[in-house]
DNA sequence: CCTACCGATCGGTAGG
DNA sequence: CCTACCGATCGGTAGG
């Protein structure tokens, strides 16, 4: 997929094609015009596509260290092309960000189904949130923390979404028969900090995801009594 | 501090003076050449006040988004004359990482010494590494985390500088009658990307630092048997 | 420590 | 989606 090489002219005699991998792509609405003001969807396969390849490089790199050309890069076009798909960098990072925390959300709650005893819906939880922030692969990219490389007013707007997403959280906690000396919003904030921050902690070794989310568990777990 | 505006011309008729707090400072080793090669030591003040100066802002807005002339602007200076003292932007991070980490260790270590009971030792470590992580102003700077926005060439440098700051709580780990079931290399490394993330996830409210610290030991004690 | 730069790169835009 | 730019900003340097 890593483009390197870029196209010369665009009506020239010697016009390199651009996506050399696959079947040379159909346009998709030729015709429409440049929605400059609106959400730009509609071909939606493209832009699915494009916002994939910038969460990847978001959560490799973070916000600042990802550039709009690296993106551009990736998806197979030029710097400037990349805003026919996008309104700006802060727009996009936005987003991904929402599209991230929704489809953790709907991962996690499929855990839950059927499940009824706290603790074990506690570790499932766990257990599907490390998933997600060890997967750089798909949209539910694991940056959910890092913040600090984030533009303040951009970051407002990432804090509002996460607090939604929390409320899972809160709900397992809440559940819970845990000891009255512990502090059921301190214990939630550092059961989460935990596992938002698993990719600056994990390394490959001895114990696999659900060994770790069962020793979480064992740490966490304080039966009221 | 801040300063927004620039000097004009250093010999002209209206310059205005460069720090307008304080007392004009008198010139520290005036004929020094530019030690541009080796450390730049000798006028250890300015210096040291430029790093902490640095320290703060690398803290607050991590290694990519604090610029050297933000560092400059600060300091009081211009970007350029920032090179007499240092010799470039990561040498700059690196140190500071480097002494952050001293001055920590060395603050952890005093709360250490005369007590025995080992959850009593893990709790005033807590306790002590909760204040350098959220206190701001100092040398011990917030930012251990926070790695991704840092070049691969010095995150190596600066893990490596952690390892031997993590000893610290390796040993502390080490003396705990720690339940069997729990994987002690996990359980440290847990703990420490709480503490370490701590910025991240502590607000102001309700709970002191020290009411913290306990039910962090509260979560953490699992006696053996 | 300043002046006066450098080349590189940034996010973004006009116009097709 | 490309060409061809823009102004801003970056880390850093030469020479004093």
């Amino acid at each position: 997929m890593k483009r390197t090489t870029r196209p010369s002219t665009p009506s020239g005699s010697s016009r390199p094609t651009r996506r050399t991998g696959g079947p040379e792509q159909t346009r998709i609405v030729p015709d429409a015009e440049k929605p400059s003001v609106p959400v730009q969807d509609g071909q939606g396969d493209r832009r699915h596509e494009i916002l994939e390849i910038a969460a990847e490089l978001f959560a490799e790199r973070g916000y600042r260290a990802t550039s709009i050309r690296d993106i551009a890069e990736r998806a197979g076009l030029l710097a400037g092309s990349l805003y026919y798909h996008i309104r700006s960098k802060e727009a996009l990072f936005v987003e991904i960000h929402n599209k991230a925390l929704e489809a953790a959300a709907k991962r996690i709650r499929n855990e839950l189904v059927g499940r009824t005893d706290p603790w074990e819906r506690l570790q499932v939880a766990c257990l599907e949130m490390l998933k997600i922030q060890l997967n750089p692969g798909s949209l539910t990219l694991p940056l959910m923390n890092n913040l600090r490389s984030v533009p303040l007013n951009v970051r407002d707007i990432l804090i509002q979404q996460r607090d939604d997403f929390e409320k899972i959280f809160r709900d397992l906690v809440m559940d819970l028969p845990l000891d009255g000396q512990l502090d059921k919003n301190l214990y939630r904030i550092l059961l989460l900090s935990l596992l938002n921050s698993a990719d600056g902690w994990f390394r490959e070794g001895r114990l696999s995801l659900e060994d770790i989310a069962a020793q979480i568990i064992l740490i966490f777990r304080h039966e009221k009594n």
